[in-house]
DNA sequence: ACAAAAGTGTTCTCCATACACCCATGT
DNA sequence: ACATGGGTGTATGGAGAACACTTTTGT
């Protein structure tokens, strides 16, 4: 076996959990996965997506099989927000846990799932008291994404491979909890050059129809290299 | 003793660690705070100022802890920056390792401290090789203060009480490794209307003497509860 | 006199904002 | 015909960026 000499044996040692704020958007807004906690303390409470780190896998990689375990998904937009290390908040034990948020396209998570994990969505305006610190956890994430989504291309993580820029626009005012001049958007959005219109369109929330566009990824990873900082949105 | 359940006991535990990414500035530029290592693995290595958390405390309290005990410093501004979890980051055993950056001006740490502490600071851009991933560490704590700094008056936490429009400037430059417009930094400060002339100069660094400014923190706090959004910095 | 740093205003450009009407289609 | 959401252009204001000279004083 383990033939190294192994230090720090005189400091105390925690159990680490990651616990997942994960994201969806759909047309009635954006909204959060959440469950009715399965095992005790606190069992029929509703919570994050959580679980323990183990010995064999890092933070990511935990955050990463929690959220497959609690939700089926995989290769999901993920990203750490901060460690939450209060000595009592968790009655059950000292843990120390990591919150991280996921971005999903709510359309992949089908509605067998949320009976399949017993995971519900509830819309952001509407979220219940959660267990422990969870709720700052989701106050924490959401910061984070809000940040995140004014300089980086992250809103496209919670909308399908191709939208139509009514839906774009509802996304940001969903994350930005604002309004957002419609003419003023479409400039700034088409302007960058990094939407593909298809050609096609979508009728289900118009007789019209609206074109559907894609994020040019590949050129937006040329500019970035290229040192071009982008503001896809400001305040 | 505790007569609580004790839950969650099939979770592995892990040792948590915080290390402290202490800058500070003089006119020389921004400096970090580093020491040798003065135990094993590693030992005589470069290296953070770091600790294990313990059981009577939380991060914040760890952090605050470690930093006294590595420069006899209290009250300072902290701030977590993220957690570090590869499984084979420190080769003396599994650490999770909380990273936290910390301003401190320079001034209040006298050179007896560096001999006492046996801590050196050391210019940004001559950071050497250090432990584990304490470059990495340091990597993200600058995104972050950089980050903090363009909204925050985090900065003036780098500076004395008083302080000159020079000395300031610098600063910036320094944060943000650029050069500054003389003219266009000074006028964006003084409109903001959140600095103080205090009538006294500062002859150091100039015959002619710097007027020394101070911060309007109060000033500050009541316009940020009105929904001011300041700007103190922009790429 | 001169070197060295402090201090001072104006112009231009660009981007965010505000704002109102026509288009396509299903009923 | 009309209701519904999609799509379009222009004018204005404010903030950032560029830019050069005078002031003070110690040597």
């Amino acid at each position: 076996m383990n033939t190294q000499p192994t230090y720090y044996q005189e400091y105390s040692s925690f159990k680490v959990a990651v616990d997942c704020i994960i994201f969806g958007f759909d047309e009635e807004g954006l909204k959060l996965l959440l469950q009715k906690r399965k095992f005790e303390p606190c069992r029929g409470e509703w919570s994050l997506m959580g679980g323990f780190m183990n010995s064999e896998e890092n933070l990511d990689q935990a955050a990463e099989r929690v959220l497959k375990e609690c939700t089926g998904l995989e290769k999901v937009y993920m990203e750490q927000v901060m460690t939450f290390s209060e000595i009592s908040r968790d009655p059950g034990n000292r843990v120390v846990s990591v919150a991280y948020f996921a971005l999903i396209d709510i359309r992949h998570y089908v509605k067998e799932s949320t009976d399949k994990y017993q995971a519900v969505w509830i819309l952001l305006k509407d979220i219940p008291k959660l267990i422990f610190d969870h709720n700052e956890m989701v106050h924490k994430a959401l910061i984070r994404l809000r940040q995140r989504a004014t300089n980086c291309p992250v809103g496209f993580n919670l909308l399908s491979e191709t939208f139509t820029l009514p839906a774009l626009q509802q996304l940001y005012e969903a994350i930005f909890d604002c309004k957002i001049d419609k003419r003023n958007f479409r400039k700034k959005m088409t302007s960058m050059d990094l939407l593909i219109n298809t050609g096609k369109k979508e009728y289900s929330s118009s007789k019209k129809g609206a074109f559907l566009y894609c994020f040019d990824e590949k050129k937006y990873e040329e500019m970035t290299k290229k040192g071009y900082n982008p503001n896809f949105f400001s305040l």
